[in-house]
DNA sequence: CTTGACTCTGGCCCAAAGTCCAGGGTTTAG
DNA sequence: CTAAACCCTGGACTTTGGGCCAGAGTCAAG
């Protein structure tokens, strides 16, 4: 059940080879061991790393972003720095999610506010998201 | 008070001159009207929109996806069309809030899991991505 | 009326995040 | 043993979202 090969990595994950080899050279996901023939050895968890990256791709990390994701889960030892580093991505994405439920919310009040016919007047999502926090 | 040039235009959304420009070119900001010299001469509104560009930008949405976001809000009439678009938009928000929910429940908890000195051991933020939605 | 700050267009350049060969080995199925 | 399907490295190319000139016109102050 173990090891896999590049294409069978990047398809489970749902990316492309090149991309799984991308990733490699920019430090995101570890070298893996090579067979006498040089193909790359994928242990499993390289499927949960890849599919990690994916996801927090999906919410607009940048990859640079994401190695300071991925490199929480990898720190074992110096706690201390691990958590300031935590706490300042929490940070991060707790104004991320304040930001993006205003959008939502503006969503929602047009189409509330639009019952399939009338004047769209002033549409709101300008409105939620004219706000201050230059 | 009305009327702003391409600068002062920049500056108060905090982009560049360059930017302003290449939003137009793009066709996310309109085509201000001119002055008999060719400069530009931007409506006060314009300033709303470019900060909305630039909030939304921030939160992770591709130009050609904000241009989606305004196009709701220009849009008059066809109401029907407005609405099925909104809803559409806010099923994509909504699903993009899930997923930051889900960063920031694993980063609490990999906070919170970690008082400062101890082991990291199994770092939850692995944990809270690995889930299904592929 | 000249100087400095601003604007115009057009074009070239940049980083990020891949994508796509080319040329050459490897593995596996028949 | 040979063809199809993989994999390797290295490098060129692409798209997005701008940045940075050059050469030329414009505007405001002194």
């Amino acid at each position: 059940m173990h090891s896999l090969r590049i294409s069978q990595l990047a398809e489970q994950a749902g990316v492309g080879i090149d991309t799984v080899r991308y990733y490699e050279r920019s430090g995101l996901l570890p070298e893996p061991p090579r067979r006498p023939s040089g193909y790359r050895d994928y242990p499993p968890q390289s499927l949960q790393r890849l599919r990690f990256i994916r996801r927090a791709k999906a919410l607009g990390f940048s990859l640079e972003q994401i190695a300071g994701l991925l490199e929480l889960s990898d720190q074992r030892g110096d706690v201390e720095a691990v958590k300031r580093l935590a706490q300042q991505r929490l940070g991060e994405v707790e104004a991320k999610l304040l930001e993006l439920q205003r959008i939502r919310d503006g969503l929602r009040g047009l189409v509330k506010a639009c019952p399939g016919h009338g004047a769209t007047e002033q549409c709101p999502i300008l409105q939620a998201l004219s706000g201050e926090t230059a």
